[in-house]
DNA sequence: TATGAATGAGAATTCATTCAT
DNA sequence: TATGAATGAATTCTCATTCAT
């Protein structure tokens, strides 16, 4: 249980430092923001000397864009997995929401890590060459589900899918995103498990509410 | 006795020296967050001595927290003006919806202030004694809509103003604050005058189409 | 005697604290080059928080740069001083080559900031806006000198007083400036009384005996 | 057993490897001087690993006292190249600082290089066991051509020739290492064609004018 | 009310050097 | 002979904050 017990070896692995770093990064960029997060604190968290940060990352500057391509590759993939085309339109929106909602919850730092690229202009975002050529499938799959609902006759014409996805994010962002403000403000709690199942809820609710015609 | 020959006459009362100090600190946090806020840029912006804001507000966190608690009081004070009890609850809607969407693009600072309070866990928020009293009165214009449409006949019944609230919000917020990602990975611009329009035209329809029954 | 005896109350002075950062600055550049030098030894030799440094000049940089204004300020200043311009022709060269030395003799930090500058390829002494505009009266009094020898045929005709003000200095400067080796390799002493004698006067005589006539 | 498809074939002897990072040694104390060199960018400019460089030669320290010892070994070789035994005086003085010229143009880096070892008190020279054995012969040969001279009448008696050839030296070296700074302070180009064989010409002029009697 | 001078505690980054293979 | 991985000790510079008037 001593903190210094073993002097803990660690095998030179240049690929697992770098993940262990990334890790650290991540997480120490999620919680403080570009600004706040400091290079001591990300050396700890990765437990590597400081200095090996620079070795494979040139900078801060450069190990956030690094972390941030990370987090996009992680949602690209997950975004991946979701299978909409053989799924029936109703369904596939319920499945488009749920996805967004869940990814959000179990990655909260991906919000604040678009919250402080943001901040800065997406300065990062634009000097990486890999993001840009990561493009989210969502978009695409939502364009096909739209049309396939349209024929069906169960979906409304005329909805644009960028314009749509990005209404979908922002139900979850927004709620997510600012829930400490926004439950102080509301004195009401919005992340136990009955407030989670009632905005899932509401957002499923308010976009078919939208899309389906009767 | 004055060292210099013209020593730039200012005289400047308290009150004018503190709404100084709050307007450019207002403007540094919003540009560069809590953490990325330069005390000497905000002395510089206001045109005053670095000393000074120390002897008006403590420090730095407790200027934040006066900047956000005036971020409040400016929102809360535009909220009043919009008096939605009269007015028919589909156009009482539309203007709810455009009423946060021009709020928002008038006040930017406002996203990344929310932003930043969001990072550090509304730690000032909840310290504020001001903000909490500040109810939002959209909220209640929202619930008396939503009842009014319901009973004409119009609206869907059982929505949670609340939640619809923060769903009207997150619409708005999320496209405009999270627009430099956004445009860059949809190689689009989102902030033009032609976007613009569609974006709230498409928030307008997403939340009419749910609300009204036919 | 003891190191730390009285707390030192240094009163606040801005101007004895700019100059003793310079006083410092210069003795630690002379002593080990601009990329050898330490902010933090320079602090300890100025007696001055280290902080303080950067208030008054804003970086390592800047700092040498105004070193280098003030070495050629003092330098310029002392040429002034040397008036040949009623002086003998032959006794007014003799002055100058005698100043030249002694100024470096007693100077020795010019010698190694000069060097230091031009390693850096006059990076600084271009940005300044102040050293342009020291001219050396030297080059004028040399060249008032060579013609009033001249027309007393004394001196021969067709020297350039830059070429030969640049040969004055440069018979000084390598002696001074490289006699650790120099010493070194001869296994010569270069600097005791005796020495300093016969270079002067080899010196002196090398360019009476170029200049006179007979 | 290569990691990577085609690993650079590149087989390269310890003599070779050797040679390689002293040359680029070279070129870094005398871009950077001893402080301001980086072992880095030695490694880089040899191609070489850096641990590769501490194979070789101990220290940043020792490289640097290699490198001195080189540069020495260099000008000494082609000082032995200079006969002057059988030349006759004036044309041999005016081949000695033609000689010290050229090579000072053509080895800028020897200028650079002893303005360090200077600045740093010829520490390193005097560890070196080389160095001081390698006599320059140019002293003994102008002791030779003065006494010639002298005999048949040329040249004036009783010249210093160590003091000799350090003027001679000096005249070339303060022109060639301060070029920067005289040139911008006297804002005239002395490196240009035309301005070379006008120096040249001058201090040829300087030490004839001043040896030769008539 | 106002301000120029000053500072301690960091913070990012650099650098020569060593480890392990 | 050669090299990629790793590091401790600086080093420049920053920042919120306080002192003294």
């Amino acid at each position: 249980m001593a903190k210094r017990s073993a002097p803990e070896i660690r095998p030179r692995d240049a690929d697992r430092s770098q993940k262990d770093i990334l890790g650290a990064a991540l997480a120490e960029f999620a919680e403080f923001g570009l600004g706040g997060a400091r290079m001591d604190r990300i050396a700890d968290r990765a437990q590597v000397n400081k200095r090996l940060i620079y070795y494979y990352f040139e900078s801060k500057e450069s190990l956030f864009l690094a972390v941030l391509e990370g987090a996009y590759e992680g949602i690209r993939n997950e975004e991946k997995q979701l299978n909409l085309t053989q799924v029936d339109p109703v369904e596939a929106i319920r499945r488009l929401i749920a996805f967004t909602w869940n990814y959000y919850i179990e990655h909260p730092e991906f919000l604040t890590l678009l919250n402080s690229e943001n901040l800065h202009k997406a300065r990062h975002l634009k000097q990486s060459k890999k993001i840009p050529a990561m493009h989210s499938p969502l978009v695409e799959m939502l364009a096909d589900v739209l049309e396939r609902g349209h024929k069906a006759g169960i979906f409304r014409a005329g909805v644009d899918p960028v314009q749509l996805y990005i209404s979908i994010a922002g139900l979850s962002y927004f709620y997510l995103g600012n829930s400490y403000t926004l439950s102080t403000i509301f004195n009401r709690s919005l992340l136990g498990a009955k407030a989670r199942v009632e905005r899932l809820s509401h957002m499923t609710d308010l976009v078919l509410g939208y899309l389906v015609r009767d």
